[in-house]
DNA sequence: GCAAAAGTGTTGAGAGTACACCCATGT
DNA sequence: ACATGGGTGTACTCTCAACACTTTTGC
């Protein structure tokens, strides 16, 4: 971004991509989160993200920013668009729009590596939320609290809870992420979770095969069946 | 707008709000549109929206919207955010990223009244998705449809049906609300339907008032009680 | 009286929950 | 043997859909 100039007769706004990364690491659900090395909010804890280039497609953008920051390629992640911040003090520098995106992601390339920025990290959302790492950068914590939601709720009534499991996974394991992202200690029972998700038509599709964890007993594995919309939908607690 | 001119260093957009607005007459569901004076699409039909203004918020600007092409003022209706559509192509004039809102407004204030475009109207949305009136400026047809999804399943898990309805309204008139919205010509059981929402903790509260409509008995009326979420759901037949 | 809309009662099917209990593995 | 997690059985509760039926108005 060197001598290149743009004229418009419209006010200018630049639009950037956000990204609320979201992942389960030991039975925890995180976020990945960036140092930011320049001003302003130099020091803080951002979302990861960057300015949309001209001719690009928003959801292009978005991609773009997670290979570049997380490693992330284009497949085997969910992205859905979130929602768009424009408040017209949000960022000191200028006029700038926000387009926010959930991505909920299985491995967990260490973040570090192949990574653009300096510093990136895991963290745990409850503790970002509760500020005990530092406020984070211009309204990202609006923009992550409002992404977590969207991912409660989502796997709800959709089967992306598998998007934060391996392609083949267990059933318990599956259990694990919907105990994690919907938080607050609640435990689900196992029987009855069991009965519930393969109860529901187009959720899982067997593979046949089965994995053994060293401890109980080995249990059979699935994969995503993508039904667009679960029926009946699974229920918070 | 003359000759004010814009400059930066970051590719330029241009951020336009534009308006998904819905209202329910003669028992369909409808959504405001407006003819287009100018090039490009000249003469065909697109949603009501317009540019978002220097140090003007997105919502801000929304409201402002709804004013100008609708006269609806900012009390007595629902506007949410719906999503950001950027598509490099979408306006041939240039790079053009439009944040999208969904409005359920119940008075309906005839279209022209107030208004600002030349020709603003009132359409059956069904009619309008199967082209009936012709196809739609930019992508505003899938802004339509997206929208539409949107109002349909927002109304089974908050109050916000309540909205297309008078402040003071009957179960009978939430009912039909449901049915308009939710289309394909199913009806809803009167006799459950009444149980059901009666039966949501802080969906509707009494007037104590009752409405004569000419047929029928009268019927009590009550007003919204803005719970936020549902519990249970109303859910779709 | 008759039609139309509001509102109540009743019943049977299905889904969710709690919990007992069996199965297959590692140590 | 026993701990651990996978998986099945069962019984109770609650919700929901269907539909019969009563109430209160206008014509």
């Amino acid at each position: 971004m060197g001598g290149k100039k743009y004229v418009s007769e419209h006010p200018i706004f630049s639009v950037t991509a956000d990204l609320v990364v979201l992942t389960i690491r030991a039975g925890r659900l995180c976020v990945l989160l960036v140092r930011r090395g320049g001003e302003p909010f130099r020091g803080a804890l951002a979302l990861p993200g960057g300015f949309v280039e001209e001719d690009e497609d928003l959801v292009t953008a978005a991609h773009r920013e997670l290979e570049e920051e997380a490693g992330v390629g284009p497949d085997d992640v969910e992205l859905e668009q979130l929602a768009t911040y424009g408040d017209p003090d949000r960022d000191p520098r200028g006029r700038v729009v926000t387009v926010a995106w959930v991505v909920l992601a299985a491995e967990v390339p260490e973040p570090t590596a192949g990574s653009d920025a300096a510093e990136a990290m895991w963290l745990p959302v409850d503790e970002v939320l509760d500020g005990r790492h530092g406020p984070l950068a211009f309204d990202h914590r609006v923009i992550l609290s409002d992404g977590l939601e969207r991912a409660r709720a989502k796997i709800e009534y959709t089967g992306l809870a598998a998007a934060f499991c391996r392609r083949e996974f267990t059933v318990g394991e599956l259990r694990r992420v919907y105990e994690a992202v919907w938080g607050g200690g609640r435990e689900l029972d196992p029987a009855n979770f069991q009965r519930k998700v393969l109860g529901i038509e187009g959720f899982l599709k067997p593979t046949g095969n089965m994995r053994r964890d060293g401890r109980g007993r080995p249990s059979r594995t699935y994969t995503a069946d993508r039904a667009a919309r679960l029926m009946p939908p699974m229920t918070r607690p």
